[in-house]
RNA sequence: GGGCGUGUAGCUCAGCGGGAGAGCACUGCAUUGACAUUGCAGGGGUCACAGGUUCAAUCCCUGUCACGCCCA
């Protein structure tokens, strides 16, 4: 006999259990014989990660589907695994090493750290496998990779070499997004802007020739900036070439002020005339636009910063480049030397001050571009760095998602991803880290490099290069750690390698993330997929939404409004989250989470748990000789026939990536339909004699119930599979785990029977109704006398006559021709059903009752009239739709007349 | 500034060209036999606003307002 509740506590570890020691997931588990492929790749979580809302959705769903299809039949693999989180993992370590008060990095050195790096990743790294396996993954654990492993790095060797080779890896000196803090390159979407309270700064930049008079604007061009600490290295000033205001001035110099040097005046499109004064600073080292600018106008490029973003003049060559010395200009090095970049803007901002050179301030809020790790204001600086063509990449990846080779849903992503792939920007590679893909590329003596897959065959392709054998020094830098993410789809599978998965399963059938990942994982997949499978790497993407807390705000740390996935495990079970989150998700919308829809969702289990229960004692099980078609109690092919209907819904929703309805149906199916009615209308069958009746309803409730825990079991494994194996039956057990069973495809439908029970359900819910508007107490048993029923209705009293008695709280059931005294009156198709309540009854407010009736009836009569009478509705709408109509109509007319005998026989 | 999205019951959200829905919350009633993590009944909405298309608009189109996200 089950508990009164479920435990989930206790059950889910035993049933993980069950599976792991069945290999219920390993690949193909469960697969029919020569069934096609569905493989899906987790988006490598980071190894330094913890489960967040995100993951618990994102594999919630992922696991949705490969269930549902494990169960259909597929051979199926869900592919598991981390990235090994470049940056963030260097960090954690790091970090690690200061609180421990252990010897730094630097002292430890490259190797010893690494090293170190991985006895933290055996000892506390990933742990996010283990709480997507609380979470009810089922993923092929057996498979698991890691982007460090020995396979997934010589891909990314391959395919570093192999572009390179092709010309589509390449180093080039350019801006890159640099971070300070961290010390090293980030690509453009690791960089994230954030508002931030500024200042817009007006300097004013004295014209060369002409004495500087703060009061005579004539002397000077007024320029403003939020970054007042860059004008160390303005090399110019633009204007609109279409500004009548500059014309004169276009080819004249400005001095620099503080600086003195002379900086040319120079007309270009990006300044703009309506901001501000029209007149712009360039910084061609410190800016990306001014980069261009400069490139533009050729003007030089003068870097003023030092990798930690301090000011560096001193024994800065550029710098000093045409400026004569002078005490002037050894105070200004002094004062500012070495200050880092934020106390060098106040200082800067005084000396300007001081000089007459500032104008005014202004408050102005701004985006400023953050490293999404370190989180300190990114640097645009000027240096060599790796790239990848990824224009070139994007072209093969565009067509594809064109012509349908992979299909975005929701499709309007296709937007956003066709705008971001058609202005790609070269991809920054590499990475000032040492945890990571280190770069295969070698540097002789003079710097030329040789990039092979092995040192020995640098060494040769040196010896080729200079006729000798030299000594070679490896690039320190690594690989940014998508760049191996990139290669998930085909390197998991044991690519360069030609093995049997990779044939089975590239292309995977489905990548499920959230679209703020469209960039990172899928334009990258897509592009290296292409590229060395020439083949998408998979056939769908389905992005789903964020979860924010339930008010709608994002969840994040600092505003402590994080909801911990694990947390709500422990409280309501993997199975209620699972099943809120699939209920929520309804496409492209956001998942504002509330506990209390979990705590709701955690009920609708225990119902389940609680029909079990019931059946269970009622002596329902499992009758292997069960025929649907054979049912003859109405009852049993009605439940039936809802279930074919419950059953496609969830297939269908399933299959569409409409989680929502899908575990719709299934909610109302279950809660509605089968508890609130089937199981109440078996009720009387089971107290009853007829044995025979009895033994078709206990057989057709146990196919019920195990239809119903395969549809719900890739939502609620856990409980599922838990009452599988209890209803086994005494002393037996199932065939197959329930992970395994087969998917339902339904057909039967019996009409007649559905209409018998809606006419049922229709009856006994007017009749509570009338009885709870009289306020009749629950426990008084009232005679039902129906007049003017047909003979349909009158086999189905007697069909029912047990239930209605039972569910309606009625004593006897006859029929008459004319209505008792003092009785509430119910229409019920062509019949009306009376309840004499006697002295129960209060006359008036079964006249108010039925007015309110009458009143809503003739309301619905009138529209459908006015509708009807007008030809143009008539004419132009579709004939079932004016049939539906007249239908409709007749019908309300008939209650009409009903209604209004009723009502005269209570005035009467 | 460009793009995407949202506005429906007190709250959180489905629906979406022909009868306004769910969960939670709320009100009343019910507790000896599946389940109080329950049951039965009920109240509650100018479907943001304004135009347009249509026989018919919460749904389609245009505009306005408000809010959110992404990109400059």
């Amino acid at each position: 006999m089950l508990e009164k509740t479920y435990d989930a506590a206790a059950t889910e570890p035993k049933i993980a259990e069950l599976w792991e020691k069945a290999g219920a997931f390993k690949a193909g588990a469960g697969a029919k014989p020569g069934a096609d492929p569905f493989s899906i790749v987790i988006p490598p979580p980071n190894v330094t990660g913890s489960l967040h809302m995100g993951h618990a959705l994102n594999n919630t769903i992922q696991d949705i589907l490969t269930r549902f299809e494990r169960m259909r039949g597929k051979n199926v693999v869900w592919q598991p695994g981390m990235d090994h989180a470049g940056i963030a993992t260097q960090m954690v370590v790091e970090r690690q090493l200061m609180e421990r008060q252990e010897p730094n990095r630097h002292v430890m050195g490259r190797e010893k750290f690494i090293e170190r790096i991985w006895q933290w990743k055996d000892e506390s790294g990933g742990m996010i496998a283990n709480q997507l396996r609380r979470l009810g993954a089922s993923c092929d654990w057996s498979r698991e990779r890691f982007t460090m492993d020995e396979g997934l790095s010589k891909a990314v060797l391959e395919v570093f070499v192999t572009l390179y080779k092709q010309g589509l890896i390449y180093k080039d000196k350019r801006l890159v997004n640099w971070d300070p803090k961290l010390l090293t390159a980030i690509s453009d979407i690791e960089v994230e802007s954030r508002e931030v309270k500024g200042h817009l700064w007006h300097f004013r930049y004295p014209l060369e020739n002409v004495p500087f008079d703060p009061e005579n604007p004539h002397t000077y061009i007024v320029v403003a900036t939020t970054r007042p600490e860059t004008m160390l290295g303005d090399t110019g000033v633009a204007v609109n070439p279409d500004d009548p205001r500059y014309h004169a001035l276009v080819g004249n110099n400005v001095v620099l002020p503080l600086v003195g040097r002379h900086i040319p005046i120079v007309a270009d499109d990006y300044a703009d005339p309506e901001a501000g004064s029209g007149a712009v600073k360039i910084t061609p080292a410190h800016d990306f636009n001014d980069f261009e600018v400069g490139k533009r106008n050729d003007l030089r490029q003068i870097n003023i910063l030092t990798v930690e973003a301090d000011i560096t003049l001193k024994d800065n060559k550029d710098f000093l480049e045409g400026l004569e010395s002078s005490s002037h200009l050894d105070k200004l090095i002094h004062d500012l030397d070495g200050l880092d970049r934020f106390t060098a803007r106040k200082r800067i901002v005084e000396m300007m001050e001081e000089g007459g050179y500032l104008e005014k301030i202004e408050d102005h809020t701004h985006a400023v571009p953050h490293g999404d790790r370190g989180g300190v204001p990114i640097e645009p600086f000027l240096t060599d760095q790796w790239y990848v063509n990824a224009a070139e990449l994007a072209k093969p990846a565009i067509a594809a998602v064109r012509d349908g080779r992979t299909k975005i849903i929701p499709e309007n992503w296709e937007k956003t991803y066709f705008g971001w792939m058609e202005n790609i920007q070269p991809w920054c590679i590499s990475r000032q880290l040492w945890w990571g893909h280190q770069i295969p590329a070698w540097y002789g003596p003079d710097g030329a490099y040789f990039v092979e897959r092995s040192e020995e065959e640098a060494q040769a392709a040196a010896r080729a290069h200079y006729g000798a054998d030299v000594a070679l020094t490896r690039d320190s830098d690594v690989l940014d750690t998508w760049f191996s993410s990139a290669l998930w789809p085909f390197s998991t599978f044991g690519w360069p390698e030609k093995t049997p998965e990779l044939a089975a399963y590239y292309p995977t059938s489905v990548l499920v993330t959230g679209f703020d990942l469209i960039f990172f994982w899928i334009a990258r997949m897509m592009m290296m997929g292409l590229h060395f499978m020439d083949e998408v790497p998979f056939h769908t993407v389905y992005m789903h939404a964020l979860v924010r807390d339930k008010n709608g705000a994002k969840m994040s740390k600092s505003k402590g409004n994080v909801i911990d996935p694990l947390e709500l495990i422990d409280e309501y079970g993997a199975d209620a989250l699972r099943f809120t989150l699939a209920i929520m998700a309804a496409q492209g919308r956001d998942v504002k989470l509330d506990p209390a829809r979990i705590a709701g969702y955690r009920n609708f289990g225990t119902k389940l748990w609680n029909a079990t229960r019931f059946a269970e004692m009622n002596g329902v099980a499992r009758d292997e000789g069960f025929e649907p078609a054979n049912a003859k109690l109405a009852v049993n092919s009605w439940i039936l026939t809802e279930l074919t209907r419950a059953t496609r819904a969830v297939t269908e929703g399933i299959a569409s990536y409409r989680f929502n309805e899908a575990a719709g149906a299934a909610y109302k199916f279950v809660w509605n339909q089968f508890c609130d009615w089937y199981l109440e209308l078996l009720k009387p069958i089971f107290m009853g004699e007829d044995e025979a009746a009895k033994k078709e309803a206990q057989a057709c409730a146990a196919y019920c119930l195990d239809e119903i825990y395969k549809l719900l079991h890739p939502f609620m494994p856990f409980m599922t599979e838990e009452l599988w194996a209890h209803t086994a039956g005494e002393g037996k057990t199932r065939p197959t785990l329930l992970a395994h069973a087969e998917w339902p495809v339904l057909d039967f439908a019996d009409e007649t029977a559905a209409a018998d029970l809606n006419w049922l359900i229709d009856l006994v819910t007017g009749i509570r109704s009338v009885r709870s508007e009289m306020n009749v107490p629950p426990s008084a048993l009232a005679p039902l006398i129906v007049l003017g029923a047909n003979d349909t209705t009158k086999d189905r009293l007697t069909r029912h006559e047990a239930a209605i008695k039972r569910l309606a709280r009625v004593d006897a059931i006859t029929l008459a021709p004319e209505a008792p005294k003092a009785s509430a009156q119910i229409v019920i198709g062509e019949a009306t059903a009376c309840l004499p309540l006697g002295s129960l009854i209060d006359l008036k407010a079964e006249a108010a009752r039925l007015a309110k009736e009458a009143g809503k009836i003739a309301g619905e009569i009138e529209r459908i009239e006015k509708k009807l009478s007008n030809e143009k509705f008539v004419a132009n709408a579709r004939e079932d739709v004016v049939e539906a109509e007249r239908e409709k109509l007749a019908e309300l007319r008939e209650a009409a007349e009903k209604i209004a005998t009723a009502q005269k026989r209570v005035g009467g």
